[in-house]
DNA sequence: CATGAATGAGGCTTCATTCAT
DNA sequence: GATGAATGAAGCCTCATTCAT
């Protein structure tokens, strides 16, 4: 009842179709899906060519199972660094950190997520909307609860994605560094409060310094 | 002004080249890089096989050619739709006007520019990186003339870019529409003022309500 | 005659090489031997791939032996059914309709040995040289009798043959039914009289009996 | 107006294709469509293994282009060697002769055509039905002149046909040497008056002589 | 006996690129 | 400039067969 993948009963078995999955992996990663041949992915995880098509009827089957795989790990996080926030400020600055968190700690998700645009576009939209309906569903309740202004919360959870995108793709994609501080507590800011930010003399978000 | 690359001397010579840009930005976009072939391209422009190495070097070639001329194509309309104006908050409107409009009349922007980031890499990361250079100067001025707050300017850049981009791709690129109305404003309005929006009794971004 | 085969001790191990040779019979008359693999059967025959190698060497082997038995089972049930008969014209009428019959109940008949002439051309030679033999030795002996003129028998053998095989063919195989009754009798009295056929005030086909 | 092939134009082109279309020949009779590969009809060719695909879509498409060819080519041959015969008998002989010699001259026709039935079933039996509808019709208007007896036309042409099939493959294909003499008089006998012969006294076959 | 994971040779097909005309 | 025939490296995938358990 562990498994949710048809083949391989074994033990044996699984570890050589996970030794396939991690070194498919990292090739798509770094070499991208059309630049990685099946070949590659079985040399890397020391396997016979044949032995591939024993675990996965094609390589877009793998590359799919990677995202679908990385998109749950990645809900998974989300929803786990979430539980038992309640104030949207505090959701929101754990959610930004966790989701970078994540990424930093699975340098591949954006080599692969980013290809499957490309690689099956359908499974692409997938990933990005059911992130996105999960968002949408927390900034509803923070507007029902007065915590938000009441704009429309499916658009608002698009460009807080859009954010966080851009912002892990330029430096940890690109710059392969963490985000830095002062780089986070802007986006932090600019969610809370805009670009116009808050009146003086009144304390939003975070108290500020005096 | 008159030429804007390298070969091409006849009229005829011109749009020869011009038909199989034309063809191959179409077929990129529907089809993707990888599964459009040459031959592809030059069907759909009507030439012989042979000719495309005429006015290319390479497959990668007409690409690279392909997207810095929508680079340059979204930069111009947009720097023509900013100049003159001084406020931010009507920049920043009719900055995210311009690009959804221009998206909305070269569809094949997306589909082109976001398979640069397995074909070239490099070019992807140049696209973005030169407008976000020219958002972020845009932001210092409007920093310095203290009409927005004194965040990281190149932060914000890319976040202001990445709500358009997932805008654009949520509703444009995916729906086939138009970005709505209501949405649009929404984006706006969080631009302006975040979540949780200006204190009430002051007037932001959209002082102005019935 | 209890063993036709070497292997098979058990009846349980008699009973899964059956299931295979029956699965690889219908699977090679539905599909063809070469759009038949070897997992194929095996599925088929609700048996792991590793058993196939326990009771057959080769895919060939299999075939081979499906080919042979099939002979063997035709031969067996023509010489039954001519058992007694004295009169040629008996003899061809009971010969075609015992033919026919069998091949209405082996429906895998020809689908199977037809393919003998690509997978193996050797046994395909056999398979019609051993039942022309026996025709041509029945012909002999009619011509002795002076049933029937005296041309080279082994030529008439391979013409009622062919005959049997393009009927059976077109009628069995291709339309899946049996041949019809009036075609039946066509080529019974080409059989006896040719295209002329009998000079009329003779009587002839199978007037006499006695 | 000469080419009924698609692709092609030039005459070297022409060449190339042709030179390709005898290889296949040759390589299909001699060992068999499945055991031809594509490399080895381009080497038989002299043609790099691209070149294939330049003029045919598939190993299949070579194959069936073949076998449509010789399926005309025996159709036109046949066709002009009746003409101008009005006797049945007449006919017979010569379409038999004619036939044989055909095969002879084109000994891969057996080993091209045969494999049909594996190959592509359709095209096989759309090989013979084509030539049985054209013996069918010739044996019609025998009929309607009262040359031949009135049997089922259709069964006698699967039966002429049958037997010539088997014939031929059993002397020319298998035994590589033309239908000898007597077992060929053998044959057009049996078709003109069966087993049984025509009763003595009466001259048969062919009657008039002078 | 039975199992099924593993193998790797080999086949088909695509396609960017070259080059002679 | 334009053409299109020719090339061959490279990729995907199948499958008969072996073998350790």
């Amino acid at each position: 009842m562990t498994t949710a993948s048809p083949k391989a009963k074994t033990r044996k078995a699984q570890a050589t179709r996970q030794r396939q999955l991690e070194a498919a992996e990292d090739l798509f990663a770094r070499k991208g899906y059309f630049d990685t041949s099946i070949v590659d992915i079985t040399q890397a995880a020391n396997v016979a060519l044949g032995t591939f098509y024993v675990y996965f009827p094609s390589k877009l089957a793998i590359f799919q199972e990677l995202v679908r795989h990385l998109n749950a790990s990645l809900r998974d996080h989300l929803r786990e660094s979430l539980t038992g926030l309640t104030h949207r400020a505090d959701i929101e600055r754990a959610g930004f950190e966790s989701f970078f968190g994540f990424v930093d700690r699975h340098r591949n998700l954006y080599g692969i997520v980013s290809q499957a645009e490309l690689v099956d576009p359908e499974l692409y939209r997938w990933y990005y909307r059911s992130l996105a309906d999960s968002y949408t569903f927390g900034l509803k309740k923070a507007i029902a609860r007065g915590e938000i202004r009441s704009l429309d919360p499916e658009t608002m959870a698009w460009c807080l994605m859009g954010m966080a995108h851009f912002l892990g793709m330029r430096w940890m994609l690109w710059e392969g560094k963490a985000v830095p501080k002062p780089q986070f507590e802007t986006v932090l800011a600019l969610i809370q409060s805009g670009l116009v930010g808050p009146p003086p003399g009144l304390s939003p978000a975070k108290p500020k310094k005096r």
